[in-house]
DNA sequence: ACTCACTGGGTACACCGTACCCAATTACGA
DNA sequence: TCGTAATTGGGTACGGTGTACCCAGTGAGT
C-alpha cells in the first residue's frame, strides 16, 4: 500500500534554496557528517529498487548509518526532499543540448526523454508533480524544447501549449505502461495471469449481449507492448501539431 | 502528506465478486447493519472532499458511526475498495451510450470523459490504475469507443492503440492541470504567489545568461488556462489520428 | 576559558492498515 | 423447542509512518 506524496508541501523558499545551493556553512559549531546530496542519492537508490514506499525517514538513516532525526538537519521535510529527488533525478547529458534539433526531432526527444526517465525512475509516476520546483535540470530541459520550437511563428504561449501536451502525452501513456509493469513485479501476478482471473466474469458479460464489440475482439488485441502504443501515438501527435504548424507558416507567409 | 494508492493488491477473484456482486447473502447468522455501496459511495464523498489521504478506514467508520474493523466483514482491504470506487466512479449516463457518433466525436467523447472525470474526482490520479479491474462501468466506456472506431478498417490492436493513447493523452494533461488546482487548495498558495516565491531565483538564473530563450519568454506564456492546452492537444492529436485513418482507408481502398 | 551556535539523535505522539479475538445475533437441524 | 453452527460487530494490539521536542556533545569566536 502506498500513497502518491505531495512534494511542494513545504516551505517553498526554503526548498528553492537548497535546490539552488545557496546554503553557506555556519562558522560556528562541528561540521555536518552528511550531504544533501548524500541523502537525496540514498532516496533515489531506494525508491529505484524498492519503490517509494520503501522510501521512509527511518529507511534512509539506516541506509546512511545515522539517526533518523538527523536527517531533519538537512532537509526541513520528506515533502521538500521529494522535490529535490525530482530535480536531480531529471539531469541529462548537456551534450543533447548542444544540437540545434528542427521541431520534431526536438519534441520526440522530449516524449521520448520523458519516457526513458519514467522507465528508469517509476516511482516518479507516483509523485505529485503539480508544482515541481523550478530546479536547474528542470530549466534545462525547458530551454531544450523552447529552442526547438523558436522561428517557427508560434506564440509564446502557444509554445507552452505544444510542450506541456507532449510532455503530458508521454506522462499519460507511461503510466498505463509502467503501472502495469510495477504490477506484475509487486504483486508477483503476471498479466496474462491477470486476466485470466478475469475471464469467467468476462465471459458471463459476454453471454448477456451487451458488449458486442469486446466480444468480437480478437485474442491478440491486448497483448501489444507499451512502447507500441506510445510510438503510434507521439507518431499521430506529431503529425497533428506538424499540421497546426504549417498552417501558422501559411499564415506568417501571406502577411 | 499521501501516496498512491495501490488498487488491485488484494485477491483478484474476491475483488471481482465484489464488483459484479456474485455474493449471495448466507442464510444463518445476523443481518448486514452496512453494504457495500453505503461503504464506497462514503469513501468517494471523502475523498472527493478532502482528498484521497483522508480516507482511512478509521475516518470510514467514524462517517458510518461504525466500528472500524466492521468495515472488513464488507471489505477484504482497503486496496479492493479503491477498486470498488473506481468503477462506482466511472458510472455515466448510459443514454450517451445510445448514439452511434463518427469516430473524431467518439474519441471527443472519450478524452472529454476522462478530463471531466478528473475534475469532478481528482484523487483518481493517485489510484495506480495499472490493471484496473474490468467492472461493468469500464467495460461499458471500452465498448461505447470500440463501436466508435468500427467500420474504419483498422485492426483490433489498433483500435485499442488509438483508444490507449487518447485516454493517456487527457490523463496526461489533466494530471498536470489538476495538480495544479490541488496544490492551490491543500497548501493556500495561489499559482501567483508560487512563481512569485520563484522570481529571485530564476532572474539569478537568467543573469546568468544559460536560459536566454526563458528569458525573453513573455509574461502571459504561462498564464494559460489547463483546459486550453487540453483543447489544442486535442485538436492536434485527433488530426493526427485523422491521418492515420485517411492513410489505412487509402490501403483498403487499393486493394 | 567561556559562550553559544550548531550537529546528532533519543523519546514520544498521533496516525495508519489490519490480524486476532470474543460476544451478540440469527436460522437451521434435531 | 432447543441447541448449535454460521455470521456480524467491533475492541485490542502490533508494527509501521512522519516529525515535534528535547538534551548532550562539539568547536569556533570572543
Amino acid at each position: 500500500m502506498t500513497t502518491t506524496e505531495h512534494s511542494g508541501s513545504g516551505d517553498i523558499s526554503r526548498s528553492l534554496e537548497l535546490l539552488w545551493g545557496t546554503g553557506e556553512r555556519p562558522s560556528r559549531g562541528p561540521k555536518p557528517g552528511l550531504t544533501l546530496e548524500r541523502i537525496v542519492t540514498a532516496a533515489i537508490a531506494v525508491a529505484d529498487a524498492e519503490g517509494l514506499a520503501a522510501v521512509s525517514m527511518r529507511r534512509l538513516s539506516a541506509e546512511l548509518g545515522t539517526g533518523t532525526m538527523s536527517l531533519y538537519r538537512y532537509v526541513p521535510g520528506k515533502a521538500e526532499l521529494l522535490d529535490l529527488m525530482l530535480d536531480q533525478v531529471q539531469s541529462f547529458d548537456p551534450d543533447a543540448h548542444a544540437v540545434d534539433l528542427g521541431w520534431r526531432e526536438t519534441l520526440e526527444m522530449v516524449a521520448r526523454g520523458a519516457w526513458q526517465l519514467y522507465e528508469r525512475h517509476p516511482w516518479l509516476l507516483q509523485v505529485d508533480q503539480a508544482r515541481p520546483l523550478l530546479g536547474p535540470n528542470a530549466m534545462a530541459g525547458l530551454e531544450f524544447a523552447l529552442r526547438g520550437l523558436d522561428g517557427l511563428g508560434l506564440t509564446d504561449r502557444e509554445r507552452i501549449h505544444v510542450i506541456v501536451t507532449v510532455d503530458g502525452f508521454a506522462t499519460g501513456v507511461a503510466r498505463t505502461h509502467l503501472n502495469s509493469v510495477m504490477a506484475e513485479k509487486r504483486t508477483g501476478v503476471s498479466d496474462a495471469e491477470f486476466w485470466k482471473a478475469h475471464a469467467p466474469v468476462v465471459e458471463k458479460a459476454f453471454a448477456g449481449g451487451r458488449f458486442p464489440m469486446q466480444a468480437a475482439l480478437g485474442e491478440d488485441a491486448f497483448t501489444g507492448r507499451g512502447e507500441d502504443v506510445f510510438e503510434f501515438g507521439l507518431g499521430s501527435l506529431l503529425d497533428g501539431i506538424g499540421a497546426f504548424i504549417a498552417a501558422r507558416a501559411r499564415d506568417t507567409a501571406e502577411k
